[in-house]
DNA sequence: AATGAATGAGAATTCATTCAT
DNA sequence: CATGAATGAATTCTCATTCAT
C-alpha cells in the first residue's frame, strides 16, 4: 500500500485517555483495508495510520497481525451462526426452512458485505494453526444448509440430487453478492435480494416466490 | 510461506540440459502458488524454489512477479473465451444455448480449477495499470451468459428477472467448484458436472435435464 | 526471551496487599533473569512478568533498566568488600591471610554465585558514565588480594613470578565455580571448597591445607 | 550501538565483482563486534557497516544472526581440538602432558583472544537448539584436560583431589587471561605465559617450571 | 503503587529487482 | 540462460520509557 505515516506529519496528538475505542477503530479499519487490498498487502502500518496512531499501539490491543484476522472472522462467523439461531423457524416445513435460509442468508450478506468478504477471500491467509477453527465454524454454517437441503429431498419437496454439493454451491452463489454490490446501483436492496431469492429457490426446485 | 533456498545450501546446480522449458515450469510452478498462498503472499524465491533455480534467473523470463501473474490471467481467459467461440451452438435457441454455456463452463472449471481460481482472487493484486485489460476479458466472458440470459427472458423460455444480476450468480455459483473439488472424492467428475447442471439449469427456470 | 503478558491476558490483578516489597523481588528476578538470559536478552516486561506487575509498575522503584542493574552490581561488590573486611586475619602473616582470602572468597562465591556471575558477565553491559564506579569497586577486590600476594612473595612464603597476574588469574578461577556449581551434585559443598582451596594454594606455592 | 549507516553517507560503491572476501570480512567483524558489545547488543546493520555493505547483503551468507554466532563458536572449537590433537606428546607421562597442555592452552588463548572470549561469553545467546552441539565440543576439551589429570593422580604425579572440577578450575583461570590481556601492556607476551604456567603449574601440584 | 495506552527508535528479516560474470 | 552478490525499501514486531488515571 501507499500511505506514509511519520511522526512530524501529525498534528493532532489526541488526548488519548477515555480513548479506548482505539481496538475498535482497529478492527474496523483493519477489515476495511483488508477487504480493499488483501491480508497481505496490507501493512500494521497502514491499518495504524488509518485508526491515527502508531504501529507500535496496535500491540497494546492485538498480538500480531494474524490475531486482527482470526477476531474478525472468528467474530463474524460466531455473529452469523448467532443470527441465523433466532432466525430460523422452528416449526417449518423444508421448503419453508429453505426460504428462510436463502432470504435470511442473502439480507445478511448484503449488511455485512465486508466481514463475509473478508471470512471468505482470506482463508488462505490463515495460518495452519489458527484454520481448524474457523474452518469448524464455517462447516458448521454449511452443514445448517446442507441438513436443510437433505430434509427436503427426503420429503420430496425439493429437487436435489446431492445436498452437500448443492449446499455449496447456493453458499458460492449467495456469497457472490458481496463481490460486486454497492449501494446506489441499477438495482435497489430489494429487488436484488428478490432476484437472488428466486434464482436460489428454483435452483433447489421450489417456484413458488413470495417476497419478504 | 516457508522454503529455504539459498547459495550455500545448494550443492547440485542441475546440468541445465534441454533446461529451456523453464518458462513452462515457472509457469506452472507460480499459478500453483499463487493459488494455494495468494500471490502477495508468494515470493519470487518460493517460485525459484519450487523450479529448481535462483530467484535473478526469473528475470530471463519475466520482467517482473506482476508479468507473471498478469500473463496467467491473460492467457487464461483468452482461452476460454476461445474454447467457448469453438464450443457455442450457433443455431441453437436460448434453453439450448444456456445449457450448452452451463455445461461447458463446469466442464472447463473442473478442468483447469486453478487459473478459474488465480482469475477470480487475484483481480485484487493487478496493479492500477494492469486492471483494465483483464476485467475487460472477464467481462466479455459475462456478457455472453448475460445475453443468453436476456434472449431467454424475451423468448419465456427461462424464468429471469434480472439477466446481468443473475449472470453474475450463476457464475459465482458454477466457479465454486474450484474451491472444493478434488479429483478422487466422494462424487465423480460426471456425478458433480451433472448436479452442478441440474441445479444451474434449475436456477433459471429449466427443468429437464439430459447428461452431457 | 519469552514470556507473553499483556493487559487483555491478564484476569487476576492480584490484590497487592503488602505489596511493598515489590521492589525487592524486582531486584531478586531481575538478578535471575540477567543471570540466566544477560541484560540485553531480558526485557523490562520480561522482569515485571516474573513479578507479577506490569512493566509500568517498575518505574515506580527504578528510574531505569540500566538503573536495576548498577544497583546490583554495586550493592554486591560493596557486600562483599564490606564481608571481606570482617572476616580478614588482621595480624596473620602473608601466608595465612592468603588462605583466608582464598576460603572467604570460594565460600562467599558459592552463597551468592548469581551477584558474582552477574558482575563479572555485564560489565560491558554497564553505560560509559556508570562504568568507572563498578570498576573502581573491582579493583579494590582485586587490590586485596594482589596486596596479599605481593606480601608473601617478599616474604618468601608464597612461590609468585607476578602478583598482578597471579592475583587475576585466582580470582578467575575462583569465580569460575559460580559457572556450573549447583546445590545436590556430585560433591557437597564442602568438597567443593576443599577442592578449590587445595587447587588454589597450591598454585600460590602453599601445600598444607587444612579443612574449614 | 552507534553508527549510522544510510545510502547517502556511502561514497564509494566498491565493484563488488571478485569480492568474495565478504563472507570472510563479516564474520571478522562480527567476532570483533560481539566480544566488545556482546552479542546481543550488536545489531546486523553494526556487522554491515563494518563490513562496508548493507543489512541485506548479509543473507546473502548467513541464513541469521544467530548462524553467525554458531558458526564463529563452531569453528573455533573445532580449530583449537584438532591444534592439540597436533601438539600432543603421545608418549609422555600425565605430568609431561598436564605441563603440555598448560602452554598450549595459554599460547592459543593468547593469540586468540576474541575467539576464546566468544565462546566462553556467549554461551548463553546461542537458542536451545543450537546449544547442544556446542556445549558437546566445549566438553570434548574439557575431557581431555580432564583426563590428563586423573591419570597424574592415578599415578601419583598430580597433587589432585577431584580431576573433574580441577580442570573446571584450571580452565577458568587460564581462559581468563582473553579477560585482560592485551600486546603492549606491562609484561610481555612470554612473561605471562611463564607466569601462568607456572601458577597452573603448582596448582596440580607439579613446581618443576621451564620456559618454553 | 499500579495500570493501560501510547510512542519513537530500532530490532531481524524478507522482498523484488539489478547486474557483472 | 543461470548465478551470486548486492541493494533499498519495506515487513512484523519488541523495546524502554512516559504519563494520565
Amino acid at each position: 500500500m501507499q500511505v506514509k505515516e511519520q511522526s512530524f506529519m501529525l498534528e493532532s496528538p489526541m488526548p488519548a485517555h477515555k480513548a479506548n475505542h482505539t481496538k475498535d477503530s482497529l478492527r474496523r479499519e483493519a477489515l476495511r483495508l483488508f477487504v480493499a487490498f488483501g491480508y497481505n498487502a496490507v501493512s500494521m502500518r497502514d491499518i495504524a495510520a488509518a485508526v491515527g496512531v502508531r504501529q507500535s499501539a496496535i500491540y497494546n490491543h492485538f498480538r500480531s497481525k494474524q490475531d486482527i484476522l482470526v477476531e474478525l472472522m472468528q467474530s463474524h462467523m460466531e455473529t452469523v451462526l448467532a443470527a441465523w439461531q433466532e432466525t430460523l423457524p422452528k416449526d417449518g416445513d423444508a421448503a419453508a426452512q429453505a426460504e428462510a435460509f436463502i432470504r435470511f442468508h442473502i439480507t445478511y450478506h448484503m449488511d455485512h458485505p465486508e466481514d463475509v468478504f473478508l471470512a471468505y477471500m482470506e482463508l488462505r491467509s490463515l495460518e495452519p494453526d489458527r484454520k481448524p477453527a474457523i474452518l469448524e465454524l464455517r462447516d458448521q454454517y454449511e452443514t445448517v444448509l446442507r441438513d436443510i437441503l437433505a430434509r427436503g429431498r427426503e420429503s420430496g419437496q425439493l429437487h436435489i440430487i446431492d445436498p452437500a454439493t448443492q449446499a455449496r454451491a447456493l453458499l458460492a452463489m449467495l456469497t457472490g453478492v458481496t463481490g460486486w454490490f454497492r449501494e446506489g446501483g441499477r438495482l435497489s436492496r430489494e429487488e436484488i435480494i428478490e432476484c437472488y431469492a428466486q434464482t436460489a429457490l428454483q435452483s433447489v426446485g421450489l417456484t413458488h416466490v413470495q417476497g419478504g
